[in-house]
DNA sequence: TTTACTCGTAAACGGCGTTAACTAAAGCAC
DNA sequence: GTGCTTTAGTTAACGCCGTTTACGAGTAAA
């Protein structure tokens, strides 16, 4: 047990304030977030925070890592409600899971999916990035097996360029590993589900798509039924 | 002729002032506009600012103004470096146009497409609210020429939920006028696309892909390949 | 020439991130 | 328990920031 009563102490310390710039981000967006103001609410000075974040940007990214786990909290949640053979059932769970998520939670969607605000800390390495990962790989994961039991149509690899044939090979070998028995049309179709998602979602919580659509939920399971539809499931909507 | 001496001066110095600020954009990301700074790259002090933009949010918005009606620009020049006759050809290039330009203006998309940063100012009737619509209107109209030329296959009207139906008549009424003759079917598929481009763009420019894939333009050009197909489009790529 | 207006200044207020020097307390070895 | 080390907090300061106020100088118009 590492764990001293400083250390507990630690924590606690860590985690408030990672809680009190939460409820400033969502009463003042992400730019209201301020070392300055969190510590007035703990009743600290703002240069005792460095203890705990080294900078402003070092508690942004430790946000971000959070709400990136806590979406997938929230999708493999909404996964496991449904039957595990109901594969059809869970993919469209996780992806209702992600839009519910992304709809209540506003400005932590644009932190972790809007653009990289800062002077883009950390690209790769980072805590981020592996809970990104952690999120794609609840889709691949239900994406594949459900392809695994009742093989969909996908575009032959012939269809594919060259270029992105390679590319998805790359991600084949780093994701499934060596049984690359999966045809490439599968992650194919992989990428095009996920960014046809991301796209129905951000431009919903962004408020982009106002110009002809108030409430874009019906859209949404539209599309979510058209999805369902191109990967074998003859229902996404009931 | 409004042009008196002083408003040609005036609108220089407008015009200078979100020149600079847009070089700041570049350099340092939205965050790091600042009025100080540009006054102080213009050689003068910041509260002189205060004579052209009422607020540093008034100078972004003029900005996103600016940037909006500058890939609408973009898309039409495309767009008519084509046979006014290859409806086909006009679309792609548009589309691409769109891709290329948001590319090329990483920190202008971000403001453009990106979450609304600030205590989000003006939703509607700002300039801003005009240039989206203008871009949506490049979009359909060729969209919906192109249906109207050679119609290809848009979903029945009783395929689509009544609470989407409602919402696309609703477009349709505001936007094609009165002669309703075209199938809310040709709405929705037009939604759906610009979903679909919307998101492979932003995930291009904001780099969330990069986990599964490291240059988009291979799938990119695959769904706008896709894309063309399925409104009868044989050839996209090309 | 006088009047009104525009463009710019300087000074100031309060807020910000961050650093440096310092203090008080907690933990720990003996 | 005494003494050393580490930790969590402080205050003061630097240099940024947006914004407001009051004021001066130059221009346009009466």
């Amino acid at each position: 047990m590492p764990t001293t009563r400083r250390e507990r102490m630690r924590d606690a310390t860590l985690l408030e304030i990672k809680e009190v710039a939460r409820e400033h981000l969502r009463a003042h967006g992400p730019s209201g977030i301020s070392l300055r103001g969190i510590a007035r609410d703990l009743g600290m000075t703002a240069p005792a925070l460095y203890r705990y974040y080294a900078s402003l940007d070092d508690l942004l990214t430790a946000m971000i890592e959070t709400y990136t786990n806590e979406i997938c909290d929230a999708m493999e949640a909404a996964r496991d409600a449904m039957p595990a053979d109901d594969l059809d059932g869970r993919l469209v769970a996780v992806t209702r899971a992600f839009r519910r998520w992304s709809l209540d939670h506003r400005p932590e969607f644009a932190m972790v999916f809007g653009a990289p605000v800062p002077g883009y800390t950390e690209p790769e390495e980072g805590g981020v990035h592996q809970a990104g990962g952690r999120m794609g790989a609840i889709f691949f994961a239900l994406f594949f097996e459900l392809w695994r039991r009742q093989p969909f149509p996908v575009p032959p690899d012939e269809e594919i360029t060259p270029a992105l044939r390679r590319q998805l090979r790359l991600f084949a070998a780093a994701c499934c590993g060596e049984d690359d028995d999966a045809p490439l049309g599968v992650i194919r179709l992989f990428a095009a589900s996920w960014v046809r998602l991301y796209g129905l979602v951000a431009i919903e919580v962004f408020g982009h798509m106002h110009f002809m659509l108030e409430d874009m939920e019906p859209l949404f399971e539209a599309e979510l039924n058209d999805l369902a539809k191109t990967i074998g499931l003859e229902k996404g909507s009931a």
